[in-house]
DNA sequence: GTGATTGCAAATCTTTTGCACTAAA
DNA sequence: TTTAGTGCAAAAGATTTGCAATCAC
């Protein structure tokens, strides 16, 4: 069992959020935070977190991902009907989106420049800007 | 009554991607695409269809917009969790998203360039890029 | 007629919610 | 203690599906 000082860094994560470093919340931070750039949905981390024996609701993961989300933890990427991802990179990029597989990457930030951006209505201001490259297999 | 005459470009459109003109498609064939570009969910739609006497169910509403999308005639717009748009303009063009407001609006394919594009994984091409410039009113 | 299409209700799937119980501070 | 958080099961949406009845050709 790891001594709980290696929980530090994240319970200072959470609790800089507002949120209570809750078993469930570090729990599911680390499998989040802990190795590197993801994409999960809900279910998916709701397994993941089963297979490691965290004993969590998936009512639990669904609340705790919003909540992530809206503390500016996680960024939730929408690119098909029916199904939301949650991406641990909240920094400037966009996403690949392999139509067949349902598979997301990320694109760094750089790598897409918008040379023209239209004028917005007025009254509003950007909030994001997504770019979303769709990809087949080429195999015809 | 409209004589029957002016149904005929449209059934020809059904006819010419493969689908069987019924009284319902052709119906919700001309609320989509006698007005213009639009954007609506299968539940608009069908509120739209019953409120102009079209007798039509829902699930009904839900397969004739995947055939239509499916066969080209309409595009999917996914950029919220849990409700997809359909978009009657199939040309190259971007999207305004309202955050507040949920509402979706056109942007011109010309007036968003990218200048630079990632390069793409292997084995795979471009199926479409899609840009959502995604507002908030500024009243702060 | 014959096969495609429809309506309806039931089924699915994803996500949210109500409430009694548990845990953090 | 006191209040936030959790689990579970039920509820709520959105969308799909099975099947008998209906319609287009």
């Amino acid at each position: 069992m790891e001594s709980s000082r290696s929980f530090r860094p994240l319970i200072d994560r959470l609790r800089n959020v507002g949120l209570r470093p809750t078993r469930q919340r570090l729990a599911l931070a680390r499998l989040l935070f802990d190795k590197g750039d993801r994409h999960v949905s809900a279910e998916e981390l709701h397994e993941e977190a089963v297979g490691h024996a965290i004993r969590v609701s998936l009512a639990t993961v669904y609340n705790t991902l919003n909540q992530f989300t809206g503390a500016g933890l996680l960024r939730e990427v929408v690119v098909a009907p029916g199904r939301s991802y949650f991406d641990t990179n909240i920094g400037n990029h966009h996403h690949f989106f392999v139509e067949d597989s349902g598979q997301l990457h990320d694109i760094p930030g750089e790598q897409v420049v918008l040379q023209t951006l239209p004028p917005i209505p007025a009254g509003t201001e950007i909030s994001r800007v997504d770019v979303v490259v769709r990809l087949r297999s080429s195999s015809k």
